[in-house]
DNA sequence: GCCATGACGGAGC
DNA sequence: TGCTCCGCCATGG
């Protein structure tokens, strides 16, 4: 059982509709304050893996993604516009709206 | 084994 | 509000 394992354990329970961020999932996975490492286990996810990467953003309430990747990014956003999350005009979403929370 | 890098976060300006 | 710097640590050359 590595760290990443964790990660991903903690990905896969957020809710459809919802969303999370880099440091809470650190955070739940034990692992507080390593926000770099689940940004690193999500990097090496495969798009069309089984797991909801695309429910996780950084603390800015914003989606990354490597430009390296090809138009994950964009992909990401897509699939949460298509769970009902909407984006500012900055591409920004607002967080305390859409935050998943373990108590839910 | 050392060095540079990166899907982050928070503090400082 | 936005940019820069530093800390964290696994991964790859």
């Amino acid at each position: 059982m590595s760290n990443y394992d964790r990660i991903y354990a903690v990905v896969c329970q957020i809710p459809y509709g919802k969303i999370t961020t880099y440091g809470l999932v650190a955070e739940l996975a034990g692992l507080p304050g390593r926000a770099r490492l689940v940004g690193y286990a999500l990097y090496r996810v495969a798009p069309d893996s089984d797991i909801p990467w695309h429910r996780v953003i950084n603390a800015k309430g914003q989606v990354s993604g490597s430009p390296v990747r090809h138009g994950s990014d964009h992909l990401q956003r897509s699939r949460l516009e298509a769970e009902g999350i909407q984006f500012d005009p900055q591409g920004r979403i607002h967080l305390p709206d859409y935050l998943w929370l373990p108590e839910d």
